[in-house]
DNA sequence: TATGAATGAGAATTCATTCAT
DNA sequence: TATGAATGAATTCTCATTCAT
């Protein structure tokens, strides 16, 4: 629907933003399967079907293209988590679907995992100086807030409860499971990615969570 | 035992051994602070003394070297997680004390966790044909269900935790909160590194699995 | 009469001329600071304004931009040289102003001397084909001729003086003073540009080229 | 002579230093021609007969390199003027040595000159900060003044003249001469560089210092 | 007249790895 | 056992220049 704006604008404009959508796609896809250090820029213009040359023509450096990168895949999330509307839920519903958005959200989106474990690596130093990302990220850690103290006041939930360790907590039950699931697999002897094990994943998080809250 | 230096082998071995601990500490360094990709092999040699010559001639190449490290630091945690005897102790306090360890064990360790992070990266493939890992961690998952088999017969913890399951947990509200603290720190515009801050996580961490367990 | 603005002509075509003349000039001061190599047709493009593209579509090339460029400037130095009138002047007055105003010319005009340079390093490939120097510099020679005989007519200079040679010494004082000012400063511990320093490089030079032509 | 040490040292050593300095005397011969910016680091292995590799093995980089090799050619040219024991020499003798000196070492070291005017373009930032160049060149002017003393007491010379001045007029005089005898060349309609203009040249710049200098 | 988009051919520099001793 | 010397194959990035409009 978006995509459709009628009125055709002028195709060079298109073209260079086709064109900077394409390589910024490829650089996800490359960051994503081989994190900042792996990544070639080789390759990303392979990937977006444009010279080597362009990448730096429109991004200036690897480094920077990176930095483009992440702060889209942060965008993203927030947007996605803004779509949410957890006040319009009862408390333990909201939380749930928190829950099963941010697992849903990592395993769809395992492009964000790696972003995020090359940037820790990095020490965060693509990101702080980005622009106002701790604004982007507060509106949902405000709506856990209100959707805890409902749940208190209905005396559903327990008092006490930092959103922002929450939202971390729900956050590290799935990220650590995905993120981690080769190493887990081969530690556990179990291939933890199948259907099966993902549900149950989720059922084991949701069960933690809401466990802990629910008094 | 094999530390013993009565029987003082020829000095020439003894260097040897010595040459080749060097390295590996100096690769464990190197590795933990830039990933596999990002390490250097000329470091690792600057960093252990040596020349980066004999890199090589020990461990044929960086991604073996990067191997064995792993590995090493695989034996690490389950010969620690081994002295934990968690058998001896009361269901709730085996819990409790399997997550202040996981917790202090990840704090003290930061390498572990940026090692882990390269491997997945590489899914795994360099434990994965690893000596009997599985092995190496069963049994933690063995204790974990007895204990938990303990609480529910007790009465005092729910029925029905898969062990594999509450181990992943406590290990990600832990992994996560340490590995990903550069980029949260930034998001929730908190530095969630002061001892305060820790202090709080590992709170959280308890009240969270223990609210969940214990009925 | 070139710059008179009253018959306006299409303000396409001034616009052009215009704009060439920008280029012409950012070329200059990006030759003059890097050089002919170290020049970049990015930055000219930005200095004067304009599309890198039209550099290209007015000068064809960044050498025969380089050329262009050169070619203007002996043409300044040679039109600023023929308003010197030499020969209204007494003979020693007449190389003394010869003196001040190259001394004057090179301090003012450090571009010329670093193209000079640059054109020097390529062995005077972009003038030496280009049109009648040689015209626009024989003025000067003979008029410094004539001085010279003039003098030694009324038995005040040496016979016997080559005007080249003189012109090239009067030159060759003053501009390797200034060309050379970094590296001399760095060598004799001096700062060679301040104020006095040049005031006492261009006594010296006078007293030098005087004492040696007076008899 | 100092090339037989009798003891040939160890040839793992020597192979070394014999690489490194024939990517020294590649690498002056490079910048000599193209300047700093014009050089290429693949054309200075190909020169030294070694892998382009090497170059950076043993200097880091290009611009170090240049540093390397603008530093040994000061040393150099320092080091023959060491050699003139100008204190030996009558006033007038000693200067018209100096004079001779200059010129020829200008004349059979081209490089010296390109070497300079890159440097300049940089304005001296690579020697400024190297080790002790004041030092070297200050006994120079040390002896010329004692050179210029000697001579006004003789009542040869006249008084009042800088040493450091006339050192850069000796030098300017060869300098500009033979660094700008292309564009000068072109300019006169006159070939600069055969051996009779040569010859008249250092004539000419000898009359014009020693009648300059002597009463 | 003017320009944004695009590029091929290099440029310096890096890196794991082998050679010779 | 140990190592300094040497390198080929990338890798990021640069630059003058052309294309299409």
């Amino acid at each position: 629907m978006h995509e459709d704006l009628t009125t055709t604008p002028s195709p060079r404009l298109r073209d260079s933003e086709r064109t900077q959508r394409a390589i910024l796609a490829a650089a996800l896809d490359e960051f994503a399967e081989s994190g900042l250090g792996g990544a070639r820029v080789d390759r990303i213009g392979e990937r977006a079907g444009v010279a080597k040359r362009l990448v730096f023509y429109y991004f200036g450096s690897k480094e920077n293209l990176f930095r483009e990168v992440l702060n889209e895949a942060y965008r993203n999330i927030r947007e996605a988590e803004r779509r949410l509307h957890l006040s319009d839920l009862a408390p333990a519903d909201a939380v749930r679907k928190l829950i099963e958005f941010t697992w849903s959200y990592y395993l769809e989106h395992p492009e964000f995992l790696t972003l995020l474990n090359s940037e820790n690596l990095h020490r965060a130093k693509h990101i702080s100086s980005s622009t106002g990302l701790q604004d982007l990220n507060s509106p949902l850690v405000q709506t856990l807030a209100d959707v805890l103290e409902r749940g208190r006041k209905d005396g559903v939930f327990r008092g006490g409860v930092d959103p922002v360790q929450l939202y971390i907590s729900i956050a590290g039950l799935a990220y650590f499971y995905l993120s981690n699931n080769a190493t887990l697999s081969v530690a556990f002897g179990r291939n933890l990615r199948t259907p099966k094990a993902l549900h149950e994943r989720l059922s084991h998080t949701t069960e933690v969570i809401l466990g802990y809250l629910i008094r």
